[in-house]
DNA sequence: TGTGTTTCCGTAAACGTTTTCGTCAGTTCT
DNA sequence: AGAACTGACGAAAACGTTTACGGAAACACA
């Protein structure tokens, strides 16, 4: 290699290279004369501290673990921005694995995160079998995960109150008049779908409205599938006025399928969205949607992994965060 | 801690720690006994190799640094995607850093990741500058650029040929019938950005058609940047029956102006981009634009990468590729 | 049987830090 | 002046690996 370690630093300096350690660490084992002279010496020299050597000694690393199910996918990549900028903040650096929706990968990725010894692991699941399946890592490195909300599994995560959002959602279709609302996406293999189809259940029953499901029988709420679901859909006689769905990514696949059947939005039909990826505030799209958090989401995920990283034996905890309307131009009020 | 180490196995095993080591590593000097016998070991106490003490000793450590301009672009995050998962099938994990557009803070990471003794760097650099600021700390760490394209800066970098692009771009809205084409969003802190502006000179000089640039004074090629230049040029009577945008970016802030100034989209305006993002795939947007290959970016950029770790002191090398024309709905024939 | 070769494995050094412990000089107290 | 204490620094251990070196046993060959 050939970089310059304590080592030669010392040898200028005149010192052990225990002495040069001091000086940097801030210790107060070291007259004020001497810090400030190996400093100079440090700086003139060019040297940097070897955080591999350190983290030998140390046994922390300073790293965190990002596992996303795919980086390229507009809400995984704003949630990593924030998660890396907060991170960087304090004092630590991510190393980021794409798990591509595959539970095998994601436990590969864990444990070669493990070997790594990162400090702890942030991760987006694939989906519910990840509790299962990593629980035994889990239980040998602090993880949080985000999104996949668990009522009754003991795992430290964070997430937005889905079943709350998706009630508003459909509240606030009620309000603009809507009362045959279909919701379009469901799945069975995600706990965050499950909770958010709970919130229109719930919205439905207390309303006094009649319920219509269009299920997602795929594993991702892609473009996609959206499309898919709609275009079948569109090609029926159909009586909704409005389309609730699961995700704006599905909801963007609905609007393509719109487009070719002649079905103008939101003249002929509102649509809403759950998320607020940035796609959706796009202007030729301008989707309302139901904002998740994303700073507060990342914020939250990396203060509870780091308090965990102090004391490992703490109980687990949930964060639950608030969604918020987002109204933009998809949707309008009719009459009945 | 309280994980196993080699001195753990080695114990139970009755072996030194060194055959151990030997046993994982494939070393020829061991038997094929006691190889299997310590492999069965290790396996049942859930042995897993220290990669920090590995890079200690072996002086590397398998880590990639990754530093963008900021991960939440759909540009980046799609490189990132690529990168990532080709970089894990060479055996190296990626430490992703946003250096947000500012180059004290591109420095500031670069340094960083140099302490952490990554093998190798890629960057998506600020901008030109970032060349010569960068100049002290390339010299230590094998480091590779995608896309700032330095035609004599003796750099290692991968790009598109970008001012092959821009002059497809203009002669296809040129066989579209286009004689009036309006160049917008010229940036010349970039040199990407006057690479593609000579590809659009150059296409009209061949084409003996008059140039008509929109320049763009800001730092960015973002959404609002588009939307506030296309804002004020539509303020004015205009002429061109075509807009040339320098990004994908600008062209949907583009789409936006046009919207609210009643201007559609391809009827009374072509509009064409360059980059090929997501976003400019979807249906309601649906951009006609010139492809970056990304996937083939990433490829060639760790490519380049890895054998600069492999021989530091070749000479430095470039790869240019090939954009191509992605043809949508944004564009339309008219007759002169 | 003696010599050389091969096979297998243990010993120990090395990587660059942090930190405990010990030491020595200087200072304070009685 | 002697004892106790303090401040500043060096020596060395430790972190968990890889690997050069050496040695013992087994084997081959004359």
């Amino acid at each position: 290699m050939g970089f310059v370690t304590l080592k030669d630093v010392a040898k200028v300096a005149g010192v052990s290279y225990a002495t040069v350690s001091r000086a940097l660490s801030g210790s107060p084992e070291i007259s004020e004369n001497t810090r400030k002279r190996v400093i100079r010496i440090c700086e003139e020299m060019g040297y940097t501290p070897n955080s591999v050597a350190r983290s030998m000694v140390m046994k922390r690393t300073n790293i965190i673990g990002l596992i996303v199910t795919s980086i390229d996918n507009p809400f995984m990549s704003e949630m990593t921005a924030h998660l890396e900028i907060y991170a960087r903040q304090c004092g630590y650096n991510l190393m980021v694995c794409n798990s591509s929706y595959n539970l095998d990968l994601e436990k590969e990725v864990f444990s070669l995160l493990m070997g790594r010894k990162v400090d702890g692991i942030i991760m987006i699941p694939v989906g519910s079998e990840s509790y299962e399946a990593l629980r035994a890592f889990t239980a040998q490195v602090p993880t949080v995960f985000i999104g996949e909300n668990m009522i009754d599994l003991p795992e430290n995560y964070v997430s937005v109150d889905n079943t709350t959002g998706m009630q508003q959602a459909t509240e606030y279709l009620y309000s603009l008049g809507h009362r045959r609302i279909l919701y379009l996406g469901q799945r069975d293999n995600s706990m965050t779908h499950r909770l958010r189809a709970d919130g229109y259940y719930n919205a439905c029953k207390k309303l006094g409205i009649e319920p219509d499901v269009l299920r997602n029988t795929g594993s991702r709420s892609s473009f996609q599938a959206g499309y898919t679901l709609a275009k079948e859909h569109f090609d029926k006689p159909f009586s909704e006025t409005a389309i609730l769905c699961a995700a704006d990514t599905l909801a963007i696949g609905v609007i393509q399928a719109a487009y070719e059947k002649g079905i103008r939005i939101p003249q002929d039909l509102s649509l809403m969205g759950f998320d607020n990826i940035s796609f959706s505030a796009l202007p030729p799209i301008s989707l309302t949607t139901v904002n998740q958090p994303k700073q507060e989401l990342a914020v939250s995920a990396m203060d509870m992994l780091l308090n965990r990283i102090k004391r490992p034996d703490t109980p687990h905890t949930k964060t639950i965060l608030s969604p918020s309307l987002v109204i933009r131009n998809s949707c309008r009020a009719i009459e009945n």
